[in-house]
DNA sequence: TAAAAACTTGACCAGTCAGTCAAGTTCTCC
DNA sequence: GGAGAACTTGACTGACTGGTCAAGTTTTTA
């Protein structure tokens, strides 16, 4: 959809964005109808699709603006620090942070990921988002500070921790954000670091 | 739904069960009707209704099922090794090799767990998966093989570095089962020995 | 000030949905 | 063999869906 916006209509897309995202965090995306979002503002169906194509594209700039938004925090971040262990572990807070801010969008973002519709532009951001952090592992690697390995796996590794302990800990269990932080930073680090045989060998015959 | 069962329902029940796990997994809960379902499998509307309340209800039936299936195999796959790290390596392994063998309930379990009328339950086989793990963290702990830290913030730290591998590596970029479980074993261990500092020693004022 | 562009209304449409039910068929068990 | 239980059919219902559109209002522009 492009249309020129007055500063009114800019409102409206916003007013209607912001809305929609807050329904569709608390109800679903396919429970939620366009006629509970525009009831919901009071105001007309024409309204909505003055705007928006399709419930599903309004959806899509949801997820895009929080997309960048989340994005745009990481990396402001970490822009001052150079260590590039300490950038992963900076974003990983400032993901955490941002998190804490907007739990709707983590919902909007868990559940996308699961939806055919949606998957293919989430899986795109996260893999921006692993590509941005491998950037750093690699430099650790070199620096000799992190163990070998596939540094995309790793990237995707802190990514599923970050992701379980943001929801269990952070929005389940309400947990400080901070304790949040320090428990994913904690196993991350020390995921990347790796295993080297130590810790189980007395038990394992294979690998 | 209690009804007594002969041979002929109790397969046509199955029958349901799988049909409309394929189709759930294909395009989703929402977008699946009954009517699909039934068409699909050649029979009357009334033959869903007779098995099930609701679509909800099958649903219900498809993810419990899949839980204690998955639970049982990752009960066998360790039962015959007591190093308790050697325990939580192999229930990983396990667990992924199910994964690799049932597809559709991954995706599944991943969309339950984003839905409000299913997350409880899904959340509740979580927390057992993690009680489970937590023990062997527990006993690793006190075998000073393993850092002190929450075993329960440990155990989901595992499990989402094991949903995330196994969704980016397993299913997405197709990688052997056996290589995606050595990607979970390296980062999960290496995180469960955990992170005193020495990685990021060089740069980091603050926590 | 007047035309054009931006915005809003809400009745309406065609389609779909979960779920019902009266009627019929097949099976079990005595 | 016959009664009752298990199972199946598919037309039907009422609610609701995403999306349209002709008509009207407000704002911008020149």
């Amino acid at each position: 959809m492009v249309r020129r916006l007055t500063s009114r209509g800019l409102k409206r897309r916003d007013q209607l964005i912001n809305y929609a995202a807050s329904r569709f965090a608390e109800n679903g995306f396919h429970p939620t109808s366009v006629t509970e979002i525009v009831n919901g503002l009071g105001v007309g169906k024409g309204v909505f699709y003055w705007y928006f194509d399709s419930k599903e594209e309004i959806f899509i700039e949801i997820l895009r603006g929080a997309q960048r938004d989340l994005r745009r925090y990481q990396q402001k971040a970490i822009e001052n620090e150079s260590d590039p262990v300490a950038r992963i572990e900076f974003g990983i807070r400032a993901s955490i942070i941002w998190l804490a801010n907007h739990p709707d969008f983590f919902t909007l973002l868990q559940f996308a990921a699961t939806d055919e519709k949606f998957s293919r532009l989430i899986r795109a951001g996260e893999e921006i988002a692993v590509q941005d952090v491998a950037q750093h592992i690699r430099e650790g690697i070199s620096q000799g500070r992190i163990d070998e390995g596939d540094p995309l796996f790793l990237g995707h590794a802190i990514l599923g921790v970050t992701n379980q302990l943001t929801r269990v800990l952070l929005f389940e269990k309400k947990r400080d954000p901070s304790v949040v932080a320090d428990a994913v930073v904690r196993f991350a680090l020390g995921g990347l670091r790796g295993f080297s045989g130590v810790i189980a060998a007395g038990a394992m015959g294979g690998k």
